[in-house]
DNA sequence: TATAAAATCTCTAGTTACTAGAGCTTCAAG
DNA sequence: CTTGAAGCTCTAGTAACTAGAGATTTTATA
């Protein structure tokens, strides 16, 4: 069975090796094998959760949460909770992507218009500035489909 | 001119008093004003503040990139100094949409998968629970679409 | 096998972005 | 004009890391 230290497993999940002893520390991650001189040593399953947790973070789950899912994880019984968070989650992504999209409109629209002004350098002066727009757009309410929890 | 108490721009922004107060303090809203007793007075242009840090926080927006994007609202277009700005800003936003997107794709092949098992009710034996479904999808690597950062 | 460099250990403290509470003051409704 | 809700400041706590100090262990090489 191969062993892995801290450096290695971190390589392989992608997660800082100070995040790791974190996860443990929470009780996230099953205690590793300890060396003779106090060292841990890792196995697949050590690698396994700990992309699981990287996942589950990154899709915006708290540790709280996550936590809760792993304990779902051990019981039998069909349950909806699961589902009904990753549902939330995944309204809340796509609000998040539509939001973006106007931003990046508008900022794109900044770097043609300022690209523009500077190179042709037309005579319009519209004076008013572009960037006020990227305030607006972030402002508007109406945009949200939601609520503010 | 109405004037608002913290109590009633919290209500109407949706954002907790104590944030207010932080956000203040940390330069993002201008100063209210003050009445004889000291307790703060607010504007609309407050409450469009407000909406404003509060979306862009909602898309993943540090108070620093805030500070920055405010900062940025308040020049002209023909500042040199800003469109470098913009293209950073529009760069960030470019990679958030991107890292949504994979996000968002997981998420719904999560519920898709759930739904799946659940509604058609398949003759194999699910004495696995759905959760534990969700933390094999969640653990699976090969579903990223994208890279880990 | 000796030893030096790299990796790891624990522990403490710092960071970001809030959030809550204590103890006191002010505002506004009746 | 009282009284209860709302506000004030200040300190401390929270989540989720992240960094650094100083000691120890592992490993690669001479």
């Amino acid at each position: 069975m191969k062993y892995y230290s801290i450096g290695q497993i971190a390589k392989l999940s992608g997660c800082k090796i100070p995040t790791i002893r974190f996860y443990e520390q929470e009780g996230l991650l099953p205690l590793a094998f300890r060396t003779e001189g106090n060292q841990r040593r890792y196995q697949e399953k050590h690698l396994l959760r700990l992309r699981f947790i990287l996942h589950a973070r990154e899709l915006g789950f708290s540790l709280d949460a996550v936590r809760e899912l792993i304990h779902l994880a051990g019981k039998t019984k069909q349950d909806h909770e699961a589902d009904e968070i990753v549902a939330r989650q995944l309204a809340a992504v796509e609000q998040k992507i539509a939001r973006l999209s106007s931003l990046k409109h508008e900022l794109s629209a900044m770097l043609r218009h300022c690209a523009d002004t500077r190179v042709t350098g037309t005579a319009k002066p519209r004076i008013e500035s572009m960037s006020c727009r990227i305030i607006e757009v972030l402002s508007d309410h109406t945009l949200c489909s939601g609520e503010h929890n």
